[in-house]
DNA sequence: ACTGAAAACCCGTTCGC
DNA sequence: GCGAACGGGTTTTCAGT
């Protein structure tokens, strides 16, 4: 993993599409070397996956909710199956385990606040949680998943 | 935009790199129709990008804070710039303007808690900010940028 | 207007150097 | 790491529905 591994890679997170041949240039390499370098990255799993990102507004999700949220068990059996649960859900794009006094961060990409509260109830049905807080997002920034390398 | 062409996009999204082929076979369409559907949809903008996703832990970036931060300005300059400040700090994934208490919402992914205090240090130092809450994520359960078309 | 088959071209992949 | 060569995928065209 040298400094033209990583010049790769930032060229990759900003967009896989490109051809090889294209990386290689930017980097001042032929195009086989450079294949062979995105093909040990791939395969020793630093390039997690390849994926197209949508637009959300584009297919009617207007709506980014963060959620904090504190269970009230701590059973080991009882958090697996609610990990299970929450991460089936569609609507969840991030569940985090955290520190500290909150136990659960959710990202939680919806319509609208009705669906939102579908969502809402959804979870808080089928899991006894001691405390939910929920907070909208009115705009989105900044989004991105590139890592800087 | 119809069920075709949702199937595709749920596709794409899980994995961007199969060929066009495989991905008209997976929806009952021959290559070149698929091409064509593919093709309209990034050129409308419901395909943002195509990126590759790496892995955090492989390079190094071990720890991911979630901030929630309150401004004392408000003004529409001090915002302007305050905005495009954040957006430009690289360990910054995610940046949201939210509705209530909390004005911001930062996901931020550096390499362990030396670095976030740097991090930290650098955003507090140059903006006067009213609060500022940390929460550090244990362990990523859920992370996706897949929509649930 | 959209589909599917075929053809041309370009890219990904493998080789020897 | 380079350059050439092979095989296969991408992209376009065209006729048919």
């Amino acid at each position: 993993m040298d400094d033209t591994d990583r010049r790769i890679l930032r060229i990759l997170q900003a967009d896989c599409s490109a051809p090889v041949s294209e990386v290689a240039r930017q980097v001042g390499l032929s195009a086989s070397p450079c294949w062979k370098r995105i093909n040990r990255l791939q395969e020793s799993g630093v390039i997690r996956e390849q994926v197209a990102v949508l637009e959300p507004e584009a297919l009617g999700y207007g709506l980014t909710v963060f959620m904090s949220i504190s269970t009230g068990e701590h059973s080991g059996e009882w958090l697996r199956n609610f990990a299970e649960f929450v991460s089936a859900m569609p609507e969840v794009q991030e569940f985090h385990r955290m520190a500290g006094e909150i136990d659960y961060m959710l990202k939680v990409v919806v319509a609208d606040m009705k669906a939102f509260d579908a969502f809402y109830k959804r979870l808080v049905d089928t899991t006894p949680l001691t405390e939910v807080t929920s907070r909208f997002s009115m705009e989105t920034i900044k989004q991105t998943t590139a890592l800087p390398v």
